[in-house]
DNA sequence: ACCCGTGTTCGCTG
DNA sequence: TCAGCGAACACGGG
């Protein structure tokens, strides 16, 4: 389910969990997203974690023994999610990798696509790993940068929504909070990135700010990470604006109807009317 | 049965 | 050389 907000929202739960308890015990399934295996996680006995970062859509935690630290890089993929149960519960669904702290709790990476990761990083040296090095800033820590993002737009030949994907530019929009962020700024997702003038920039600079804030405040409200975590609460309604909402009326104009288009694969929508 | 999917990477093509 | 695209990954839900 992870876009940038409900990264944050992990990151948050797990700093709540974690911060000043020990690991006794560090398991892993045999399974992709553990790497490099599943003996992966056993220098994490005996650390104690006590550094919680976000980089768009990456967790990246710290841990330190003695004068050993360790690094935890967590990427959730489609269908990654942490869960904290009682020590003596039953492990989740689809449960991955355990991390069981002082105090009687269990951390659970569960994912069930395994399109996620979870990697053990030596030294905690973030900065070595080129897919970290690689990400653009992050909306919500950095902010947007409006003449730098224009100039790294302007290169691209690509539409502006599927430029958004790209984790170089800016790291933490996804396919969700790209539709929003261009209905918000009124601009047309099939726009080449290039052409977007200054003020459109700007407006959708502040498109993904206010997306962001919008969703993250939600989960403020809605989910907290007392037991389990859950990122969409079942059968609740859809929080978004245009996303998955193809058919139903625009809730700017009240005129046109949502339209959902296929774009590098993945779907994208906005209204016809209110998006140029 | 069939299609879809909040992410990323790889290999092919023009 | 490189942007762009489809496929692949894996599996449940509508």
């Amino acid at each position: 389910m992870p876009e940038l907000p409900e990264v944050e929202l992990a990151r948050r739960c797990l700093q709540k969990w974690a911060s000043k308890r020990r690991v006794t015990a560090a398991t892993a399934a045999r399974s992709r997203v553990i790497r490099p295996g599943p003996r992966a996680l056993e220098p994490l006995r005996d650390a104690t974690f006590f550094r919680f970062e976000r980089r768009g859509k990456n967790l990246l935690l710290t841990a330190r023994k003695g004068a050993q630290l360790h690094g935890l890089w967590s990427h959730l993929g489609m269908t990654g999610k942490w869960l904290r149960r009682p020590v003596a519960a039953e492990a989740p669904r689809f449960a991955r990798a355990s991390l069981t702290m002082s105090g009687g709790s269990v951390l659970y990476y569960c994912d069930m696509r395994l399109f996620g990761r979870l990697q053990l990083v030596p030294g905690a040296r973030f900065e070595d790993i080129p897919e970290l090095r690689a990400l653009g800033p992050d909306p919500l820590t950095d902010g947007v940068d409006v003449p730098r993002l224009r100039q790294r737009l302007a290169a691209l030949r690509a539409p502006i929504k599927v430029a958004l994907l790209d984790q170089r530019l800016l790291a933490g929009v996804g396919n969700i909070q790209a539709s929003e962020s261009l209905y918000r700024a009124g601009i047309d997702p099939r726009r080449r990135a290039s052409d977007l003038d200054d003020k459109e920039v700007r407006r959708l600079a502040t498109g993904i700010r206010r997306s962001i804030a919008a969703t993250l405040a939600r989960f403020e409200r809605d989910v907290g990470c007392e037991e389990d975590m859950a990122y969409v609460e079942e059968g609740a309604p859809n929080p978004f604006a245009v996303y998955d909402r193809a058919g139903e009326t625009c809730r700017r104009c009240r005129r046109a109807v949502i339209v959902r288009i296929v774009q590098a694969g993945r779907a994208t929508y906005f209204c016809p009317h209110c998006q140029h």
